[in-house]
DNA sequence: AAACATCATTGACCTTTGTCAAGCCCTGAT
DNA sequence: ATCAGGGCTTGACAAAGGTCAATGATGTTT
C-alpha cells in the first residue's frame, strides 16, 4: 500500500479532493517505527506532522525527575503533533511506538495549501476542538476518578464498548495511559480477576456478560 | 467603556481591522456577574462564545458524584467557550464567576465573518494550540507533581513570576484550581508560613526573597 | 538450548491526600 | 452591636496509591 492509499483512509482527509490528496502525499514520507522506538524527542524541532497509519503511539511528557505522564495513546487514523503546523517549531511531547507501528510524515508547507479549501478547514478546526475536548476530559478523569474508573474510561475512549478486546500493548503502557504505575495497575486488575468482572490472557481481555450494563457510572460521553 | 472598546483591548481581537471588529461588536453583549454566578452550565446548549473582561471565572466539569474539576481559572482578556463555533451545540463545562466579573458574549454568527480573514484566522488558530498546550501540561502536572508544586505552578501561570501577588479569589477555588480541597491546601499554606516560604495576609501573597531563584523546578515553560 | 533483558507480579511498608467533624473568624444583614 | 452563614482552619483518622525489593514469567538473541 502506498502513501497516497494510506492518507485516503485516514478520517481526516475523507473529504478532501484527489488533487489536494495528491500535493499532500508528494511530499509524505512513510515511516515504519518497532515498539520502544522513539519517533520525535519533547523539546526537538520539525517541520513534519504525522498520521499514524498501523500500530500504537503513546505520547507522554517527561517531568524534572524522569516521570513521564501519558497524554495519549495514539490508534491508527488519528494525527498527531500538528502544532508545528502554526508558529511552534517544537515538539511540546515525546511520541514513542508502543507496538509495531507505521507513521505518514506530511510536511507543514505541503499542508498549509490544503488548509485553504474552507470546507475542509472547519473540519480540521473540528477536530482540535475534538482533542481538546479529549484533553479536558482527561484532566477532569485523573482529579475525579481513582484508577479502576480511568481503565475502564480507557478501554472505552480507546477501544469502544465491547466485551472482547484484543489490545496490543504492554501492561506497563496501559498503566502510564490511566495515570498510574505497574504495580498499582497490576494489583487492580488482580482484584477485578478474583471477583470475577475480567479475564486478561495474553492480549486478549475479557469482561464478564453484562459489565458495562452494571457499571452504571457516567461514561456516557 | 462600551462593548466596541472592550473588544479592541483584548489580545485576540488587537490585529483585527476596524470593519471587522464593528461587526463582532454589533451583536456583542455585555454582561455583569457577581461571585458565584454561573455563566452556563456543563451541557447547556449555546450559541455564544465570550471574552472576559474584568475579574475572574472559573471553568469546571462536574462528575457523577459531585465533585468538581477545575479545568482553568480564566484572566482577563481571555475567551472561551469557543467550542460552539464550529459544530457542538453544548457546553463542556460550567463556568462560573470566582469574583465580580464582566464579559462579552459574542454570537457564533458574527465570528464566522470574522473567521474568512487569512491572516487573522491563523492567529485564531494559533491560539488554539495554546490552549492545548495549557490543557496537556496540566495533564502532566496533575500526574507528576504533588499539590506544593501545582500551586506554585499555578501562581505562575496565572499571574506570572512575581514576589507579592494580589489575588482576588477565595482559597477554595485556588485549592480547586490546584486539583486539591480547602484542607490541604489550608495545610501546605500553614506549612510553607511557618517555614517562611511566604506570608498570605488577606489577598496579598508575598513570597520570600529570592524565592523562585532557590526553586528550580522545571516550571521553566 | 542457554543466557539475558525486559516485563509482570507480589509483599511489606510508607507517604500523600482525602474524609469527617468541630471550632473559629470574618462579613454582611438586621 | 448582634446574629447568621459561609469560608477557613485544625485535628484525628482512613484510604488510595506510590516505593522498594524480590521473584517469576516471557520472549529474544546467540
Amino acid at each position: 500500500m502506498n502513501t497516497l492509499e494510506l492518507l485516503r483512509n485516514i478520517d481526516l482527509f475523507r473529504d478532501l479532493d484527489p488533487a489536494a490528496l495528491a500535493e499532500l502525499g508528494k511530499n509524505a514520507l512513510t515511516r515504519r517505527l518497532s515498539i520502544r522506538e522513539v519517533l520525535f524527542h519533547e523539546g526537538d524541532e520539525g517541520m513534519f506532522f504525522y498520521v499514524l497509519c498501523s500500530g500504537s503511539l503513546r505520547v507522554f511528557k517527561t517531568a524534572a525527575d524522569g516521570k513521564e505522564s501519558t497524554i495519549k495513546i495514539l490508534s491508527p487514523g488519528e494525527f498527531f503533533a500538528e502544532i508545528v503546523l502554526f508558529g511552534k517549531k517544537r515538539y511540546p511531547a515525546t511520541a514513542a511506538a508502543v507496538a509495531e507501528s507505521t507513521v505518514v510524515a506530511i510536511h507543514r508547507d505541503s499542508f498549509q495549501a490544503v488548509l485553504e479549501r474552507k470546507e475542509w478547514r472547519d473540519s480540521f478546526i473540528s477536530s482540535l476542538f475534538g482533542k481538546m475536548s479529549y484533553l479536558t476530559d482527561t484532566i477532569h478523569h485523573l482529579s475525579s476518578y481513582d484508577v479502576e474508573d480511568r481503565f475502564f474510561m480507557f478501554l472505552l475512549k480507546t477501544y469502544g464498548k465491547k466485551e472482547v478486546y484484543e489490545i496490543p500493548l504492554q501492561k506497563k503502557d496501559i498503566a502510564s495511559a490511566v495515570g498510574t504505575i505497574p504495580e498499582t495497575f497490576s494489583r487492580m486488575i488482580q482484584r477485578l480477576t478474583s471477583s470475577g468482572d475480567l479475564r486478561w490472557d495474553r492480549s486478549t481481555l475479557r469482561l464478564r456478560n453484562g459489565f458495562w450494563i452494571s457499571r452504571r457510572d457516567d461514561f456516557g460521553e
